[in-house]
DNA sequence: CCCGAATAGTCAGGGCACTGATTATTTCGT
DNA sequence: ACGAAATAATCAGTGCCCTGACTATTCGGG
């Protein structure tokens, strides 16, 4: 008898915000491309030949991750990858044609469906909706990378 | 040149806070035991008995997923699974001595880890944060049993 | 110049989450 | 009482997400 009440707590809270999200994305914007896909096509539109390790910094993916949703991409035809001549490490990705086509469908798409999620709330609670949210990961996200006492920049 | 910008996209926000709290969670709570699971556990502290599809409705997981992490919190020792002998189709599920002693350990983590999660944040932004989130989820999730317009009680 | 550290990517393995199809059991209607 | 609809659970298939181990390439210091 010592349950306790988990709609008090934020990490249930999350998983089930993410759910009802991935379900309003599958019904209203597309069954084919998931959302972590549209991020990175994002990223590259604003960004054309960025390598793996940094869209996956950009959009919130580790390297493995970025690894299988990139694959996806490139069998689907929507993104291009070269060796880089300048570092052999890295792989350049940049979007098709279709590439391109899509993300600009996604768009407008994307938009309709974040209007309908965030429908239950007024403007004012919409935005602090989204600051309260990105606060909390931010401060979660600094926890894994300590940052280094003194001195950044190059 | 019509990239978006995700930080106010509600979804990927929602992604995001769902990847830092698995990381919380993994370093304050349990490496073998996920917050999912715990949910379960949880939820049979509450109403011991319960059968698999009662559970995923309690916290939230699908018919699939439950099963999958009834299994493994099975093969842990931490439940027991028995046919209903009232309705052969069901299995009634109880926590074990383990079990029980496995969710109280983690609630007092729990407990902790949710402080340092909602640290950012002052005591009237997490009653909020918690408030917008659920009425977000839910509003959602309600778009997908539209409800029928009369008449629910048997 | 060459060896070792750092870096980009891959792979194996475990877990969550959904859909659609299938099986077993119960329940309801005629 | 019997067959059809409903229900509980399973299974196959896809995709996201993380860790830890491994490979290949580059870079830096002696």
């Amino acid at each position: 008898m010592a349950a306790v009440d988990l709609s008090t707590h934020p990490g249930h809270l999350a998983r089930r915000l993410q759910q009802a999200h991935y379900l309003l994305w599958n019904t209203m914007v597309s069954e084919e491309i998931t959302s972590p896909q549209f991020a990175v096509l994002n990223a590259l539109v604003a960004e054309p030949g960025l390598d793996q390790r940094t869209v996956g910094e950009r959009v919130g993916l580790d390297r493995s991750t970025v690894a299988e949703v990139i694959s996806r991409l490139g069998r689907r035809g929507l993104l291009d990858k070269v060796r880089d001549p300048q570092d052999g490490r890295r792989f350049l990705l940049r979007l098709t044609q279709e590439g391109e086509r899509t993300h600009r469908k996604l768009t407008v798409r994307t938009a309709r469906m974040n209007q309908v999620f965030l429908g239950p709330l007024d403007a004012e609670e919409q935005a602090l909706f989204c600051d309260l949210i990105r606060r909390v990961a931010d401060a979660a996200e600094g926890l894994r990378n300590p940052a280094e006492p003194l001195a950044a920049q190059p």
